[in-house]
DNA sequence: CCGCATCCTCTCGGATACTG
DNA sequence: CAGTATCCGAGAGGATGCGG
């Protein structure tokens, strides 16, 4: 069995997990509210993703220390995401009755799960972001 | 060794390939650009990968077949989608000049690596997605 | 220190109509 | 059929200041 034919195999593997989840649906009368799409929303967000990895990386972390590791983000969209991140069952949230107030985040056992997967995205992104980045200079497209 | 410990240690494993990751950056002086961020940014749209699901799971779409099975889509991001995934190197486009005008759309074979990647995730999505509905319920936040 | 409230900007994206 | 052009509205998100 030659290289091309494990490919194609793969290629197969890939479509019937594919059929599976979208097979049934039917796109002429499409369903209102899609969890996955939902789902992904959420957790596939480029600010939360960050968020995630940092706390998959140190395992408690306080808003103003993860303000920093996530640079760019701005108070107002950080404790949105928060609030998500931790409704949607990601991340906890517990905060200290100190003057002043201290508030730690960690990721939940199910958040950790997530980042596992995250994870490996990201180091696909990161393995082959030299790829891409050659791509797009090559197409011009500015 | 019991079931914590190796959730412990696969915590501990995550955690260091997130210091090999992002151990280097300074977050006091931040990157301007970080090409991770910017390649997750084309691969991890809502959009975009919603169009790569469907091209794996038919090898070949034309525009309007596309956009009636990524439903809700306007023409002008699938269009705008489209270019950007061909530039980026997901893609390829090809046009017959015929008429009326025929175009397919396909993965190339960096695409399919990557839906393969995606795809995973997905599942993962599809499969907790329940999960999060009722974590996000139970947390009301309306 | 945490994070909400306010304001204000500005981009994204939807709808529609039109062309090669 | 496969887009492009144009217009327009909503809402995301940045900056700042305040309050608990």
């Amino acid at each position: 069995m030659n290289m091309e034919t494990i490919a194609e195999n793969q290629k197969v593997r890939t479509a019937k997990k594919l059929e599976k989840m979208f097979g049934h649906i039917d796109y002429k009368h499409p369903p209102e509210l899609c969890p996955v799409r939902d789902v992904m929303s959420v957790a596939s967000d480029q600010w939360s993703t960050l968020i995630i990895l940092w706390l998959g990386y140190f395992p408690v972390l306080r808003f103003n220390k993860l303000k920093k590791f996530v640079y760019g983000i701005s108070n107002k969209v950080l404790s949105q995401r928060l609030k998500v991140l931790e409704a949607d069952g990601y991340i906890s949230r517990k905060a200290y009755a100190e003057v002043p107030i201290r508030v730690e985040y960690r990721l939940t056992d199910f958040g950790q799960t997530y980042v596992e997967k995250l994870l490996e995205l990201t180091e696909w992104m990161q393995s082959n972001s030299p790829k891409v980045l050659a791509n797009r200079e090559k197409f011009g497209l500015l």
